[in-house]
Formats: C-alpha cells, structure tokens, sequence
DNA sequence: CAAAGTTTGTACTGGCAGTTCAAGATAGGA
DNA sequence: TCCTATCTTGAACTGCCAGTACAAACTTTG
C-alpha cells in the first residue's frame, strides 16, 4: 500500500458509508471507487483491492482513538479520572466515525486478518485501558482485583459494544453529547457496580 | 433454506473451523463442502449459499444460548444470583462452541444481514440480561440505574468480547472451568464496582 | 411397486476482482 | 524550456469461483 495523499483518504471517507451499509463482500469494487468519486484504476493504483481499502480506514480512525485516549490517558489527576476520560474519549471518536464504525463490525474478521491492524486494534482499545487498571491500583483510586485482563477485556468490550450500537442507530446529532452521557452511564457501571449490599467481603464465589 | 437433517448438522460444524480460521470469503465453497465431508450439490440442495450455512450455525448456537440462558434466568433465587449463572451459563455455550464463535465475530457483518438472525443474536444475548436488570431492581437485589438500556448493553458487551477472546485464543481445555473463572471475574465488575472510596454519592460527572 | 423426496457427479455460465497497458497530466530540477 | 519521474486515468482483458442445471442413482413411505 503506497503512501496515500490526504486527498484521496479524505475521499475514501465517502465510501465508509457504502461499505457500512453492504458489507465488503457486497459492495463491488466499481461501487467503492464511484462513491468516493475516483476511477478504479487509481484505486488500484494505492491499494492491492478492496480489503486494503477498508484496512485504510480502519487504521486511519484506530490511530485517531489512539491518540486521544493516549492523550486522555496520560493527562494530570488520578488514574480513576483519566480512565473516566479515556473511556468517553474513545467512544467520541467511535460516534465520529459512525460509518467506519459500522464497517469495522461487518467485516471485523477481513480486517482483523490484517496482522497489523489486528496489533493496532489491540494498542488502540485494550492497551491503555490496562494500564489505567494498573496505574489505578498504584495511587489508590481503584481496587485491586484478581484477574485484571479479564477486567480490561470487559472495560472495552463494554465501550466497544456499547459505542458500535450507538453508530449503528446513530440517533442523535450531537455526537459529543451522547459520548458523555454513555460514557458516564459505563463508568459509573464500572466504578460502583450494581449491587445493592455494601460488596461482598472476600470477591465472588 | 430446507429443513436440515442432524446428520448433516453436525458434519457442518467440521466446516466451522475452516471459515473460522479464513473468513467466509477466503472459505471455497468447494472447501467448506470437504471440510464438513458432504459434496457441494447437497450443500446446495439445503443451502441457497455459503451465507446461509454459516447462517445456520449461528442459529444453532444461538439458540443453544437462548436455551442454557433462558434456563438460568428463570430459575429460583435472586435477581442478582441469577444475573450470575446467566452469565456463566452464555460464557459457557460460548467457550464450547469456539470456531462458531470465531467465524462469527470474523463474518459478524455476512450474519447479521441476515435480518432474523440479527433478532436470535438480540434474543439470545441481550434482553435477557436487560430483564434480569429490571428484576433485580424490583427484588432490590441489584440497583437502579440511570440508562437501564446502555448498562444492559455494556454487560452484553463485556460478555460476548471477554468470550469471544477467550474462544479466539482457545488456550485451556477444560471450557467450563474456563467460562466459571471468566464469569466470576465479569460478576465481581459489574456488581462490586472498582472504585475504592464508598461510591460516589449522586452517580457520576 | 410407484411416487416423492434425497443424494450426488459433472459440466456449465456469468459476474466480478484484480491485471495490464499505454497515453496523458503534473511537477520538479537543471 | 526540456527531461524525467511520478501520478492519473480509461479501457480492454483474464481467470477464478459462486451458483446453476440436470440427470441418474438411491431411499423412503404409503
């Protein structure tokens, strides 16, 4: 994949939508290179087909929650702070992007065949969630708990999941806006739990 | 899609690898007949296309969840216990299913275009959870909180990619220990909560 | 046994991803 | 200005493979 002009990427964006609404497999190649408005053959020209297209996307968006989240992530306060911002960080760039969003889920599996976009998926999501854990149990703002993986794996399928439905339905039209409300709803989920009783003891089990 | 035969059910699932491990584009149709040791003209006897066999493998599973799910969360006891084995009881069908599993988060977007399976994968996993929620609050064993829908959707979330990785990585090979493990620490999150300090007094932000 | 449904081998077709190529555009350097 | 390298594009082509067609065997069941 040679080095693609801004040009051309902010073009591509108008084909997210196409590839969202039919899915890689359905949406032939002539289509993707009408919707963005370029001909075929410079399509071609920059991608090796149409998966690398979409890896295109991916990336481009994986790189921008990276950055924000790694800018929330590293920000003063203490870690249970900044994982508060982290997590509606990530979900504002999510509601951005409702198209590649809803393409990503479509054809996870095309893309997460990418061995490099698979290791940027896992830096741009997982990573600093578990970090913040552990920085978390380091100054005192969050517990510790016994399998903090498991925890980090559900931290962020919880934001993931929650933010693909909310591209999926894209209601609203302030996107800022409904990544702090979700966001607040996770976090508060995540910080004080559901139980009613004053938490039991010695875990679960 | 013609009434499928147990017999042939289960050759199929021999195909679940194959599509799992390529995707469903990069899976032959003459491949997925071999692997599952059937000839493509039956395949196609039964089968309007390779959509639909993977179709109906999720079906299978999905309504296997439903099921152990549907099992968990009308038994006897508390809400809140009852969320507990809910989320056992889908981490293990889950865990026990892994190449369906994987072909499923791989072709996610091929599936749920199809629109009947797109309400299975609702039925099966979320709203029996987002019932559970509301039972909970009306036995006051689980609190009430503020977006019923999104927490409900964020435990969804937790679940199915905790589950998902776990069916992806496919490391032990005892799954329901696996899945009793993966459920406990899930539990402890969303009923306990990570913060230290007592909980935030009026919820968050 | 007849009729209906199932199983399979084989051969074919149509669509589309990806290739090729050559001619024009653009731009940068000397 | 001209030369060279890189980009852009249209158009025609190729090969693969999903899906079709169909007829012959086989099985069930009434």
């Amino acid at each position: 994949m040679r080095q693609v002009p801004a040009k051309l990427a902010s073009k591509l964006y108008g084909a997210a939508e196409l590839i969202a609404e039919r899915g890689l497999a359905d949406a032939k190649v002539d289509e993707i290179a009408d919707a963005a408005g370029i001909p075929k053959a410079t399509l071609y020209y920059y991608f090796s087909g149409k998966d690398e297209v979409l890896a295109f996307l991916l990336a481009d968006m994986l790189e921008l929650i990276a950055g924000e989240v790694g800018t929330a992530a590293s920000a003063p306060g203490s870690a249970r702070d900044r994982l508060e911002s982290a997590v509606e960080a990530q979900l504002a760039v999510m509601l951005d992007h409702p198209a590649v969003c809803r393409a990503l889920v479509g054809d996870l599996g095309r893309a997460t065949r990418l061995p490099e976009l698979a290791a940027a998926l896992q830096e741009a999501f997982h990573r600093p969630i578990a970090s913040l854990l552990a920085e978390g149990v380091s100054d005192g703002t969050l517990r510790q708990v016994e399998d903090p993986g498991a925890v980090a794996l559900s931290i962020f399928g919880a934001i993931t999941v929650t933010g693909l439905s909310a591209a999926v339905d894209g209601s609203s039209n302030d996107s800022a806006k409904d990544a702090a409300r979700i966001a607040a709803s996770i976090c508060d989920l995540m910080l004080n739990g559901l139980a009613t009783t004053p938490a039991n003891p010695e875990g679960d089990r």
